[in-house]
This record gives C-alpha cells, structure tokens and sequence, in this order.
DNA sequence: GACCAGGCACATC
DNA sequence: GATGTGCATGGT
C-alpha cells in the first residue's frame, strides 16, 4: 500500500469513471443560478428549481432584476431554504446590475483573485459558491472545494482534520497544472467517487482508490 | 421517521 | 477564532 497524490489520485479516478462533462451545454447565467441553488442542496431538486425559472422565462438577469421575492421563492421552492436563496439570487442579480451592467460577459476582464473577493462580497456568496461560479461558468482556472473534497481529502491523506477551506484548495492547485478543464472534471470526479464509495459511513468497497493508503 | 444533500450568514461565547 | 443555529425541499 502507497499513500497517493494530487495527480494520482485524478488518474485513478478518470480511469475508473471517466470524463464527467459537469455543467456542459447550459448557459453561464444558467450554471450561476444553480450555483447559488445547489447549496447544501441535493442537485435533483435544484433541476426542478431552475426549469421552473425556465418556464417562467427567468434564466435572464433583467427577468431576475424585476420578479418579485415572492414569486422568485415559489419558483425555487424545490430547491429548498426558497426564501434564503431568492434573496441570495437577489443579492448577485443587483450587484451584477448595480456594477457590470447586469452582463456576466463583463466579468471576464476582471482578473482572478479580484474577482474571487468581490464575488464573496456578495452576501450569500461564500467560497465554493464563487469558486463554482468562476470555474464553471466564467471557466477560471479556481479549485472547487465541497464537503466530498474535504471528505476525499482526510481519509486519503492529503490534509489534516483541521485544515479549511483556503488549505484545500491549496493543496489540490498546488499539485495540479492550473487548467480549467483539469479543475472541473476533477471536482466532478470527487463528487461521483463521494456519491459511490466514499460516502460518510460506507466503507469504500470497490472505490477505484483501493490501492492507496486510506484512513478510515 | 431519521438522515442526507455539490453552504452561508449570523449570534454568541 | 471557534462553535452552534436557522434555513426547507425531496430522495433513500
């Protein structure tokens, strides 16, 4: 048994699960609402949320600007905790307006970490809601963090119990070429492997890691 | 019916 | 700075 690395553990998992295609063929607007939708929130039912707001045509920041909170937090109810999020969606569509004009497109002349600290500005924006928005919608090369990354992460050695948010993060770019397509399957791969084997409790029988030194 | 799911802000110590 | 709590739906 060897302990891995960054880039072993990527290889690992793309050989055993394969490119994920996260978020392909959907708008950048799109990929930011469910950003913000998805928060501590099962992605099924975010689905539901965002083609309820597709029906009612509010996949469009001015349609976002002017819907009332109350018809916003009945469209997203699915997507739980309705009325925090239609105030956080609230929170971005006005600073998206109130500073770039309501266009995503005007965002990708700011440069990275200045972006990334205006975006967590936002109240409602915390770090993996930014890190989504830049890597997945802005494609920016920025390492998404979640709970299945922290979780990854501990049993296979790459962090301590008490590392946040920042530290892992650093650890995943700092043992990866910083490229957006690497960073997005890898987050994805972390999340099918998470949903698989490495789960709370499970005790990770078939994960494709097997061969590494893992914690238990 | 308990537990979980691609968090975050805020109160309190 | 760490820890606890509210927010809410739908699947297992």
């Amino acid at each position: 048994m060897r302990a891995g690395g960054v880039r072993e553990f990527y290889e690992a998992l793309m050989a055993a699960y394969g490119p994920q295609g996260w978020w392909p063929g959907q708008s950048a607007t799109e990929i930011v609402i469910g950003a913000i939708l998805t928060q501590n929130t099962n992605w099924g039912n975010v689905e539901r949320a965002i083609e309820n707001l597709r029906s009612a045509g509010m996949i469009d920041w001015a349609a976002l600007r002017d819907v009332e909170h109350h018809r916003l937090a009945e469209l997203i109810r699915p997507a739980g905790y309705f009325n925090v999020k239609a105030r956080r969606l609230k929170n971005f569509v006005n600073w998206l307006w109130g500073h770039y004009g309501g266009d995503l497109e005007r965002l990708r002349d700011v440069p990275l970490e200045t972006l990334r600290e205006k975006l967590l500005s936002v109240n409602g924006i915390g770090r993996e809601t930014a890190d989504s928005i830049l890597l997945y919608a802005l494609e920016r090369p920025t390492f998404v963090v979640d709970a299945y990354t922290a979780r990854f992460a501990l049993r296979h050695g790459l962090i301590d119990e008490d590392a946040d948010y920042e530290r892992l993060k650093a650890v995943f770019e700092e043992g990866l070429e910083r490229d957006v397509q690497l960073f997005n399957e890898y987050h994805a791969l972390l999340v099918a492997v998470g949903k698989r084997h490495c789960r709370p409790t499970a005790r990770c029988e078939g994960c494709p890691l097997e061969g590494f030194e893992h914690r238990t």
